[in-house]
DNA sequence: AAATAAGGTAAAAACGCTTGCAATTATCTT
DNA sequence: AAGATAATTGCAAGCGTTTTTACCTTATTT
């Protein structure tokens, strides 16, 4: 009645060997006469038997399980990176088990616990906040970590991004040039370094090498949505900037339609530039100019590195910086 | 130097108590006098002992893990869909394993395969062509699955879907009431029931009711991307359409933009009306009439069929159709 | 106060697999 | 051909829980 599985031991018993040996050819353990092999692997096929994952975990401490820790898989820019992560997870033989945090760290708190009772053999984050508790735990948990498309200004984790100080500085920089003096500075909260850091940091040197004063009526922080940009654009608007650069792409296709249904011509009356590249700045109209990041590398290299993190090779440098570019479509002149 | 664990055993032994009593109080089971209880939970929190769900799961033969097969993360429809999964998924303590698919068969039996071996509780898939080795896979595995999103002509597995039938009938007959002859129908290949038997019935059914005769002409099977649809415009444009049903809404943004790019104005020569009310619908200007398809309750209400499935409870019906709705925006008139 | 009924709790057998170690068999060496 | 070495294979002890069975306390009943 109920599934009635096969077990390592009815394979060994049809092929009259013991489950020892099954259990090598199963995994691959060259210390097997071919000729035995054979005679295992057929019975296998037969009996159609399908190794139980969860016993082997449990006896090998190895679950090949990976947790993904995602703000919400509905973002483009992060499911990008799912995608690159999952791939590379199933080219080395891993799961993914994703969990949406929406960047509270309460969640975030529990599904890590969840995730290590799973026993995960490591972990990916994104999110571009580490609360203390959460950074506690990554840490008390011995687990490898990394963080992909996410800042961790301690450098303890390993983390895969684009070096975020130079990318705002040159597209601001590049605003500067087409005669912009009032630029908007859109992102999310300032409590993430991402922005609080970097991504200001990359603003505030270029405004100084083009001996622009600093004004912090220009600095917009609010969340990463399309809504929230729309919402935002009057704001802006008040503040007679020319320009904008924003940090997520959902956010600046708000401020784009914003800006247009009040009315402005982009990129004549006002100009954005983005930060990911994702699929959103070449679909909407004008195509949005961007900082170019390789979304999928990032995930990709982000799962690669975890490998190496869960075999303990020794890797030179947890912190990887992937190249970035500026690609200028329509909404910059 | 290894992550020395904390197991029952070592709960039991501080608490002066068997095993046994440690994991009745960790799964509430309510035979434990209140006194030992809370020594026991107080030994717990002092250890920082947390169970191991492996163990767990090779003891219970649940693993309180389900298994998500979708097309791809990246897709917001799809996306959109996990991220109401996941949701329900947490609310009922299972996690989610997630795997890509490219919608290939081989890569879907490949997939499946891994998810049974890490003997998930049930199964989750998106993708609207089930071959005949998946089906077969899926039946023998005596696994609860449900199709979300996805359609399945035989009735055989759980879905949760909308009546397509009736939903793209609405639509097509909106815009022959607009004054439309000649409408495009668009959509992923024909050999996915969704498309080839649905949305095409309701497009057939609606023209015949207006005493159109149906030209083949107008039928254009292709990928469900953006870059497909752009790409498809020049053949729609010279098929004499003067409208397009779409089926997916990357798709048709970007026969949108096809149209638009090449000179069109929408929707006064050109209506288009999507399938999907994803996020992009808003984004696009102008903005998509779409038929409207709960995202994200289609996934939740998937898991939680999902889990009546696996606690087998007795549901009446195993394909369950939610409403659909027909939103006029800018893109038709 | 004795008999009976409930709780509570412990002991130990699974669950299906990996793996170190020992035993066996095959292959060399000289 | 005997001893030595190497290649195979089997044994059995875990891995950390759940769960069944049985036993032992208490409380309840009469």
């Amino acid at each position: 009645m109920d599934k009635q599985t096969i077990t390592i031991y009815d394979v060994a018993r049809e092929a009259a060997v013991s489950m020892a040996t099954v259990s090598r050819v199963v995994n691959g353990n060259p210390n097997v006469k071919p000729a035995t092999r054979k005679k295992v692997l057929e019975v296998i096929d037969r009996l159609d038997y399908r190794p139980n994952a969860v016993a082997r975990g449990l006896a090998s401490k190895k679950t090949t399980t990976v947790g993904v820790i995602i703000p919400d898989v509905t973002n483009i820019y992060f499911s990008s990176l799912a995608r690159g992560i999952d791939d590379v997870a199933t080219m080395y033989k891993y799961n993914i088990i994703l969990a949406n945090s929406d960047q509270n760290g309460q969640k975030e708190v529990q599904v890590l616990n969840t995730l290590l009772a799973k026993q995960v053999d490591g972990i990916i984050f994104m999110g571009n906040q580490i609360t203390d508790e959460l950074r506690a735990e990554l840490k008390r948990s011995r687990t490898p970590v990394v963080l992909s498309g996410s800042v961790d200004p301690t450098g303890e984790l390993g983390s895969v991004n684009i070096d975020y100080v130079a990318a705002v500085m040159e597209s601001i920089t590049d605003l500067i040039n087409n005669g912009n003096k009032r630029i908007a500075f859109v992102s999310g909260s300032m409590d993430e370094p991402i922005n609080g850091e970097y991504r200001l940091k990359g603003y505030k040197m270029a405004l100084e090498k083009a001996g622009i004063k600093f004004d912090k009526e220009l600095i917009f922080e609010t969340d990463y949505s399309y809504r929230a940009g729309e919402t935002l654009w009057p704001a802006i608007a008040s503040s007679h900037a020319t320009a904008a650069f924003v940090g997520d792409d959902e956010l600046a296709v708000g401020v784009l339609n914003g800006a247009r249904d009040a009315g402005l011509r982009v990129p004549e009356d006002f100009e954005i530039i983005t930060s990911n590249d994702s699929k959103l700045t070449e679909i909407v109209r004008p195509k949005l100019s961007s900082i170019t990041q390789p979304l999928y590398d990032l995930g990709a290299v982000s799962m690669r590195l975890l490998t190496k993190l869960m075999d303990k090779e020794e890797v030179s440098e947890k912190t990887i910086l992937l190249p970035y570019g500026l690609i200028k479509r329509s909404s910059t002149k």
